[in-house]
DNA sequence: GTAGTCCGAATTGCATACAATAGGCCAAAA
DNA sequence: TTTTGGCCTATTGTATGCAATTCGGACTAC
């Protein structure tokens, strides 16, 4: 699975994946998502036109479409960059982040089909194996899978893509947390009262427990911005 | 209303340093959220350009941004239209709408500064008094003065955009609302129960009070649309 | 009469040329 | 040396031409 499968940056803009425009789309987003490209990094349209072989316009499109997501920004007549969000808003971010997850968290725990909770059980399963293999990547790409799997429990659309262009807007900012390998066990054990609740269908506890896990890792990627 | 909307055809009074783009794309998103363009109504590009006296350039790059903010529908080579949700979606929504709504509202009670709870009352009060003078366009501006005034005393700018977004894609089916003019004192005791939580710091009341009140437009909308 | 296929007109997708502007560079004056 | 003002260049914003694709209508076969 790549990543991008695991993290799609929203709805499609533009469907039939066959415009250029949507690929350089979905290709930057993986970057910034990912890291390659890091906050405040310029977005030049010629140079990107030229890496990419295409001609500025569909760059252009390309790099508007982020910025109407949130993950650039651009003021006219200079060149976007990738935002860069004060710390008050990265805290706004993260909090809604929180609250949108305990929602999905919560619906997913009274809505999800039996199909469905078995698949989350499997995802739960194969994360804990994963602790030990200690590949952070890899880990990282099932556990996104993990909670994109409770958003789509949650049976509302628009909530789930919502929440999870939160997710990818505050992506950047998470990475840090999987260079402690220590973190991963603590996260399953989170996650696994997450599980449990949706199993029993226990909407406020399922809701409470992703909560708490959220603020966790926001916790942790404080604690490794101060130590910089 | 955008300036440009109020000016039938004349030529700009300000040169504001915009783009072209973006006005245009505060010109459509108006005139979507007005009902002006309807849910399905086809956005043609070169009768956009004709229209607005420039070339397609600024126009797609306007209907893609409008496309990302899901105002708008876009397939590859075929011509972009108005978002027409399915009821499911429309519904997913309004579920995610009433949610966030709750969460500003419940943080609003507790983050208001007493500027901001003030300048809220002002808004409640002036909608009391418009309750009478039956201007129902009117009645819809301050009533949204009022929700944002709320969204932006969440003291949370990611989720007060969140919020607003969500509301004005929804904003195309909600208007059939106001034609009822037994709706504007109702909506205003729904709205007093929220003011009065909020004015107090009851944190969870104020959140269940807009809730209550966001599930009754949802109603209305329902009981509206099944009349057809 | 109906269904299927192919062609053409119309529209979008992309490339390129041109216009406009922000920011840097340099010179001149304090 | 510092500041200020204007040009100059690099980059973005817009227009336009051409390529690619969709869709409707006509024609054919059954």
């Amino acid at each position: 699975m790549t990543l991008a499968a695991s993290l799609p940056e929203g709805r499609p803009v533009v469907w039939e994946r066959k415009t250029r425009a949507e690929e350089l789309r979905l290709q930057l987003a993986d970057e910034i998502v990912r890291g390659a490209l890091f906050p405040g990094a310029p977005l030049d349209e010629i140079t990107l036109a030229d890496r990419f072989r295409v001609s500025r316009t569909p760059v252009r499109e390309a790099i508007r479409l982020l910025a109407a997501s949130g993950l650039v920004e651009v003021r006219a007549h200079r060149a976007a960059v990738v935002a860069r969000p004060s710390a008050e808003q990265l805290a706004g971010m993260f909090e809604a982040m929180a609250e949108l997850e305990a929602l999905c968290s919560g619906f997913a725990a009274v809505r999800m089909t039996s199909v469905e909770r078995r698949a989350l059980e499997d995802i739960h399963d194969e994360l804990r194996v994963m602790i030990q293999s200690g590949d952070p990547q890899r880990y990282h790409e099932v556990n996104e899978a993990f909670h994109s799997t409770i958003y789509t429990g949650a049976h509302n659309t628009y909530l789930a893509e919502i929440t999870l262009s939160t997710r990818a807007r505050v992506q950047p900012f998470r990475r840090a947390q999987f260079r402690n390998l220590g973190r991963l066990a603590k996260s399953h054990i989170e996650h696994d009262r997450v599980v449990q609740a949706i199993l029993r269908g226990e909407q406020s506890i399922a809701a409470s427990a992703i909560y708490t896990h959220i603020v966790t890792v926001r916790d942790e990627y404080e604690t490794y911005t101060e130590s910089l």
